[in-house]
DNA sequence: AAATTGTTTGACCAATTGGTCAGGAAGACG
DNA sequence: CGTCTTCCTGACCAATTGGTCAAACAATTT
């Protein structure tokens, strides 16, 4: 397949709906678990057809998770260091549970790769998301050091966004065993709850 | 295989060797990624040995899950509703962490099996855990009620605990890439952030 | 030691899986 | 229209996978 820019209609809307069947297989099942088979019938073509637009299994896999990882740290990047901080970080929070709701199976395609040790993303890991991670920590740290907020190591901060935010999205069907929520009602109090939670963890000591 | 009690000296053995080889293969690949040769290279059997000592793949897949939730929901049952409650709570967060230390491949095989949907173990997480889960919650509720603690909604504060204890076990390699720790310092680090974390965000207002 | 029971394995099997290929169907274009 | 390229498929293949089985081998019991 063209691996250039150059793509007909058809070859557009063909590979959309395999990479969007992809996300659909990849995320339920992980890598492994999923077999072109049900890629093929979940987009609705033939297997070889399938392998028409894409050269092999890994190939789909790789390119939806090249694809989506930076929209997966958008919400990181929007943190402003010339904003509030406390609003800063609390919106941040919020885009990022928002995308637990919005973007679930794109959520659950990333944990089953890291929870395998990110085999085929380990680059991008250590690569530009350190890099972002490092800058976001860097404005943390000053907004702690300015006293605008808590002092608190910004890395564990920034995991411990992500690890509450995703919970929603990958531990989705744990979460909905034990409330028991009609539709995506929990996830409002989930935003209450985190808003109070890092609210309060990060209000600024008295001097 | 024999499903009742008596086993063997030679029964007790290959059964542990096979179920510590599943751990390892299951826990990294998930239950569709690993495969019967690979748990019988790991255990030093032969495959035919392993179908020995267990009826199927599914039957050592199981077999592990439920010997290890009990152990997994350990710290959560040890929590006391007598004792102080900002203790009980940061000692609970303590023992999970601890087990994120000790224990990664268990969480990595619940982690797997969750954000598969927990096709095989919905029954156990919809019925015990969820059970136990709801009695902790109340505890939690009433110390919060008591001004004991700041007001926070009981269920969404044991998932955060969840969130960020576990995400140090299933998130290793990402925490890793991102942190470059020598060995498991870095989980020292992180008890020192959770322990600040949780005690701000739980302390409770002044009347 | 013989008989019985428990353990191990090589050889094998059917199903699944990722991937190939020759050729046909359908568009694009002059 | 005819030609050229793109698109699509049935048939096929080799490798892998979960699982079986008869027979050999080792322990234990009598």
């Amino acid at each position: 397949m063209n691996a250039g820019q150059s793509r007909t209609r058809i070859q557009k809307k063909n590979r959309e709906t395999i990479l969007e069947a992809a996300l659909d297989v990849f995320s339920s099942e992980g890598f492994r678990g999923a077999t072109l088979d049900q890629i093929a019938a979940t987009a609705g073509l033939s297997k070889p057809n399938v392998l028409y637009y894409f050269s092999s299994k890994e190939a789909i896999y790789t390119e939806l998770l090249s694809m989506l990882l930076d929209t997966w740290l958008d919400p990181l990047r929007e943190m402003d260091g010339a904003g509030d901080p406390l609003d800063e970080i609390l919106d941040y929070v919020k885009r990022k549970l928002q995308m637990s709701r919005d973007f679930p199976r794109e959520s659950r395609l990333f944990a089953n790769e890291i929870v395998q040790g990110a085999p085929r993303i380990l680059d991008q890991i250590a690569g530009p998301l350190r890099e972002l991670v490092d800058e976001k920590a860097g404005v943390i740290r000053q907004w702690s050091d300015e006293g605008k907020i808590a002092v608190l190591d910004p890395y564990h901060l920034i995991f411990s966004i992500w690890a509450t935010t995703q919970h929603y999205a990958d531990f989705d069907i744990q979460v909905r065993s034990i409330l028991r929520p009609e539709g995506d009602a929990h996830l409002d109090d989930a935003m209450d709850f985190l808003a109070g939670f890092f609210g309060r963890a990060l209000r600024p000591d008295p001097d």
